[in-house]
DNA sequence: TTGTTAGTGTGTCATTTGACACAATTGTTG
DNA sequence: CAACAATTGTGTCAAATGACACACTAACAA
């Protein structure tokens, strides 16, 4: 079974036609670790789901230092909504951190879509706003958690993030420095 | 001119009459400091404009402490949006901190808009998508700045919110101690 | 093999923070 | 006004953190 499809046949329900009417808007392709996905200074033209695989997605602070933004793994969507929506330039980077299979869905796809029906405008929506109440709700859970419980539960619930990025990574993830979370890692060494 | 117009006519280009029959939906009040927009316990079934005023948002930690998770200045819209789309019982509570202007959407008027015309639907993506990308904003800026420099900002952007909540919720809101807040202000004093 | 580079492990130390205790101030109610 | 509650201001101290410096390891290329 596809994971883009058994992705939403978990999380909405639709006909089987409307599904394959949805799916055949995809293109789906494997890539190697080290793919660029969107890069600074371009515009994001693509919604990605990523079937299986895990994602870096980052950007540079003032000081030119690397800040990642999100670790990825599928199967989830992934692109940058101000990008793709609203065409400017992208300020983000995505680099795929393990093979990766993925689904592609082009701008010009998508706004065909959700502007020829209301069912699909709707599902569109739906899924933004399921992306924007996780959010909330990681916030939520961040602000009465310590970066070593964060750190664990990365770790039970996220193995593959933990195995694939490197320290510095995850340490700028949970908002911490690499040392910081090293004695984090030796405190917990048998976890 | 009304506060909910003005906030469509420059975030948004719609016609004049366009503008009217979305502003039609919407319920004109004025509530008095202490006001309880929503509340743990109950399900969130409408959408809240604030025209002016500040509210405080917040829920309980499993230690029973208050946690602030938004200091709302108008004009902005406010709602728990996994209660009010998904009809769950609510976990947070909003608060007026101010007398406030509020224009109420209630759910079966936000239902038929983006079920009858695919122009509305897209209308609320947009509106759900905008409120998406400032918070990954803002989550982008928070992991670059020290609480002192994000107090600073709430100060200097967000005067009304400074001078109508607690020390304790902007520190809450902050994520530090009140403690370690009135060490900044005492830093700061000539700010 | 050697050299190079990126990433990781480790110790030291000055600073910052949170927790606690309590004083001072403000606001509210009878 | 007095009494009380809520909030804010303050000092002390142990613990956690970030910054820095450097050793160690792994991967890779010449």
């Amino acid at each position: 079974m596809d994971a883009l499809q058994l992705f939403f046949e978990e999380s909405h329900q639709l006909s089987q036609r409307d599904l394959g009417y949805l799916v055949d808007h995809f293109e789906k392709v494997s890539v190697p670790k080290g793919t660029v996905l969107f890069e600074q200074g371009a515009i994001v033209d693509a919604v990605y789901f990523v079937g299986e695989g895990v994602l870096h997605h980052y950007n540079y602070n003032e000081e030119g230092q690397k800040v990642t933004l999100d670790l990825h793994e599928g199967p989830c969507f992934c692109t940058n909504l101000e990008s793709f929506s609203e065409r400017k330039i992208c300020q983000d980077s995505c680099v795929a951190l393990t093979d990766c299979t993925l689904y592609i869905l082009q701008k010009a796809k998508y706004d065909t879509l959700v502007n020829t029906n209301v069912k699909w405008s709707n599902f569109a929506k739906d899924i933004i706003a399921k992306t924007l109440m996780k959010m909330l709700n990681q916030l939520k859970a961040v602000s009465n958690k310590s970066i070593e419980q964060r750190y664990l539960e990365l770790l039970k619930n996220n193995p593959l993030i933990v195995q694939n990025a490197s320290i510095a990574m995850i340490a700028s993830y949970l908002g911490t420095s690499r040392e910081t979370l090293h004695r984090i890692r030796r405190r917990n060494i048998l976890v």
